[in-house]
DNA sequence: ATTTGTGATATGTGATCACACATCAAATAC
DNA sequence: GTATTTGATGTGTGATCACATATCACAAAT
């Protein structure tokens, strides 16, 4: 019996998972993280996610320097890890380097933009308009990162798409730490529902700049909430 | 006897190396990326790595990973663990996502710039050239190093610096293995010192965009350079 | 009342072992 | 001679244990 006779019984031979375990929960932390499951400056323990999670030490250990590596987590000293926490000026810093990035990444999208990816960006915006009118937070975020992303990648440029989810990872806490105020997560993308509809405009437009003033718009706009609710709510945490 | 007291008898009570092994190990393979002692696409194993070091395989283990989510290296299937090779397009893509961020630095360290900066600018420029006029070319690759990251300093924004500092890491190799073809390297860092000469007239006179423009025609000479020289030499490693 | 010492607890680090499996060479079968 | 099988070797992964030490609560001493 030959493979694809094996394989046309039925899906009792589908593909298996053979991702590691380190892996699984290295995605899991890291959706975590974007979906706001930690705080941010949240402390945690290789074994208390390691009985979290059903697995010895060892996979959490190796999931958890990675995404030291990648700066989500931060190691201060030889006995703390933590969620990175919320530091006015750097996260400044943080909306200026994405500034650049985003921004070059938006230019050659757009160069290589056609009515497919207004399709793809007007459903993922269409989908974030569903999830505000649901009131579904974690819908929101999905359907924003999504946008954001289609678009990014289609500038063809696979490395400047990973190190741009870097930096959403490292700012992605204290993004979805704003769910904690729900008027302003709504007026937050309400807004951004807004704006990129400019954006898919001017790409139907043709008109670049017009684009990227748009998701330069959305970054910093949200930019400005985030720091007006740290400001104010502080050190409640 | 206090504290201070016992300081100012002398070293003998001096800060003690706190480190830990992977810490060491990670530096000491960062450092060798840098130079150029591992070529690119070359493989490495955790077991070899801990016996170059008399360490057990748990550090380097450790110190490797975290090459791994850095991009530094790069791990295509369970069991292969290489230094990210060179491929064309993938350098040419560093290269424009270099382009935007030191370019970027360049600028907000300009406007910061004082008569200090050009100093030590102006010495690390002449360690270079003495570097080449000595074939000192570790030297060469130390000095043109701290050249940039002592301009990208001066813009105030660290985490920026970091991740620059990462595709440098992840580039390295790639320039440090054109040492290989020492007429090419002669050229790359003599040329190299010319345009740092530009870069620092043009701070001096004040001109942001003609240090701006200095800076990335270093970056995209060296990448001619680069290109060529895999595009003949290619597939001889 | 404040400081100092002590002990329990929990932390990350590192070593060691067991395991599954990819790779490749040698042996075997045809 | 060629193709297949087998076995040794080396790989990263994960579990488990030992260890040094940071932290905190509490007792003791001043």
């Amino acid at each position: 019996m030959s493979i694809s006779e094996l394989r046309a019984n039925g899906p009792a031979l589908a593909p298996v998972d053979v991702t590691t375990i380190q892996e699984r929960v290295y995605q899991s932390l890291r959706l975590a993280l974007l979906r706001g499951e930690f705080l941010p400056g949240e402390q945690v323990s290789i074994r208390g996610l390691a009985q979290a999670f059903g697995t010895s030490p060892m996979p959490v250990r190796d999931a958890l320097a990675r995404l030291v590596a990648e700066r989500a987590f931060e190691q201060p000293n030889a006995r703390l890890i933590r969620v990175s926490p919320y530091v006015a000026s750097e996260h400044e810093e943080y909306i200026r380097i994405r500034t650049q990035l985003e921004g070059y990444a938006t230019e050659r999208a757009c160069r290589n933009a056609g009515p497919e990816l207004v399709l793809q960006l007007k459903e993922h915006n269409a989908s974030l308009e569903q999830a505000m009118a649901d009131d579904d937070i974690e819908a929101a975020l999905a359907a924003n990162h999504a946008f954001h992303f289609t678009l990014y990648r289609m500038s063809g440029y696979p490395h400047l798409v990973d190190m741009i989810a870097n930096l959403w990872l490292r700012t992605g806490p204290i993004l979805a730490s704003a769910q904690k105020d729900e008027e302003l997560f709504r007026r937050l993308f309400n807004t951004g529902h807004r704006i990129h509809g400019d954006a898919i405009k001017g790409i139907e437009a043709g008109d670049i700049s017009a684009v990227k003033r748009a998701i330069l718009l959305d970054i910093r706009s949200v930019h400005f909430s985030i720091r007006h609710y740290f400001q104010t709510s502080d050190s409640q945490g």
